[in-house]
DNA sequence: GTCAATCTGGAATATTCATTCCAACACTGG
DNA sequence: CCAGTGTTGGAATGAATATTCCAGATTGAC
């Protein structure tokens, strides 16, 4: 019995393990590599799976978990899953403790703790406008429109290019034809102009309101090509020249505005599309 | 067999239960008293315990444990216990408890509603999991960097793309000098080469990695240029060559992540940029 | 291309675990 | 004090689980 890699000391805590994992990555057979990954990508499954549940969803043999775990100088697979375990007890308390932190508002924060706090509460209140905002039948009808379409136009300037520059690229992957409108100046016109009434435009405008924007909307709409937008208020110059028109109201955090429910609502569209289309 | 006990429908999930035996904390002999104290006092322990060191520990029988989960309704103990683990897992989010419901009713609903849901569901989770999983000291040396930089450098490819796109619009807002590499091809590394270790760059790549963002990161690293990273793997090749380095793992709806965490992450790095520069 | 060393998959095994069952016990009402 | 009903402890059982083992596959060196 060659026990080159009975290390005598397993870890004790679950960040010592986890800096030996990162220190060894590179020596480890390929098998064991892949657990690694696993396990310092998912620690709650290893808490709370057992080794062959584990082994499904990280796709390796149950024996290769045990193998893991001794590599790193544990008796077997269990002694590993304690570590993991502990962690989740000390996490929960530290994570209420956190939230207890964010409610009283720290005088004694650095500011930047407040304000990445800020946001994230932001971010957690414009899902849930979101998600009360949109009506599932105008989502549906919104889908099957641009399902439809020939070529799927993404209009979209400034503040809002990140969304629809996301769009292009789910769109890419789900083999879904889609043109971005607004990268290089100048183009953007003739590109537009080839649309036919087959095809659909998605637009969207936050504001203030990009003049560009709205005016490619409205003369697409004129053409016969119908437009579903994202927008931020029924006043907005894209609510009225689009087919289905969805609103969301980004909750700021001292005046700025992040992107988190625009990409949610962003990606469920993708996804929606590139799925109606799958199915026929 | 008199199944005066037999609850056809046991509590669904732990607040249901804890409600539950409550109520019927009264009329329960002794030792079944005794396990519900311990079960609510103890709740982890319930969690990970297996019954004989649960049993042990209350000063009960293993069996004791079992006729405790039988009289409220479960099968047999390990079905209790499947509540007592789920409220660990989702006491980091307590979203995640009321948009499960939304998810899994889903038969009835068209097929984008269900879509749709599941993002929102996902965008919840993955912004409970950026707030458990960002350290605020650490948050606040990667702004202290940033902030210090002369200009900084903004790295990403593909998926990652439009979270620097955001970033390199409201810093263009907020009047801070940046770069954002990855827009046309070619001229990325000319750009690069005229960083110098007064500047720093901010870096973002997800699995799976475009190799590119790693080797700009490498080299800028390599040449005394601090890299601050938001990646969502300790595994990634970004994190082993950054001074500071975040980890998001966007929740996934059916493979699709979205990208809500990281874009709630980048405003609020870039506004507390922002706001330490202005303080001097 | 061959050989040795290491790694991997999957069946076989040993252990641990939850559950069941029954005899002994403790209350309650008469 | 005596049934009768409900409760309890602890051993027996059967299922689930981690672990071991070995033959076959893979990798790397010469």
């Amino acid at each position: 019995m060659p026990d080159t890699s009975a290390k005598l000391q397993p870890p004790q805590d679950f960040d010592a393990l986890r800096a030996t994992i990162l220190e060894r990555k590179g020596e480890l057979p390929k098998r064991l590599t892949q657990v690694a990954v696993y396990a310092l990508d998912h620690p709650d499954e290893i808490a709370f799976g057992t080794a062959a549940s584990i082994a499904l969803s990280a796709d390796v043999q149950p024996s290769t978990l045990v193998r893991f775990a001794q590599h790193f100088g544990f008796d077997g697979f269990s002694g590993l899953q304690l570590l993991f375990r502990a962690r989740l007890r000390e996490r929960t308390s530290s994570y209420e403790e956190r939230l207890r932190i964010l409610e009283q508002d720290g005088a004694a924060l650095a500011e930047s703790t407040t304000i990445f706090n800020g946001f994230v509460a932001a971010a957690h209140r414009s899902i849930d406008a979101i998600a009360a905002a949109v009506e599932p039948e105008a989502f549906e009808r919104a889908v099957t429109l641009l399902a439809g379409a020939d070529t799927i136009y993404l209009i979209a300037k400034r503040r809002s290019y990140p969304i629809s520059s996301y769009m292009a690229y789910a769109f890419g992957k789900l083999k879904v034809r889609c043109q971005l409108v607004g990268t290089s100046a100048g183009i953007d016109d003739d590109m537009l102009a080839m649309a036919t009434a087959r095809d659909a435009a998605f637009a969207v405008s936050f504001s203030p309101y990009a003049s560009e924007s709205a005016a490619q909307a409205r003369s697409m709409a004129a053409r016969g090509i119908p437009v579903v937008s994202l927008t931020d208020s029924a006043f907005s110059p894209l609510a009225e020249c689009s087919a289905e028109w969805f609103e969301v109201v980004e909750a700021d955090h001292a005046g700025f505005r992040s992107l988190s429910a625009s990409m949610a609502f962003a990606m469920a569209l993708t996804v929606s599309i590139a799925e109606k289309r799958r199915r026929g």
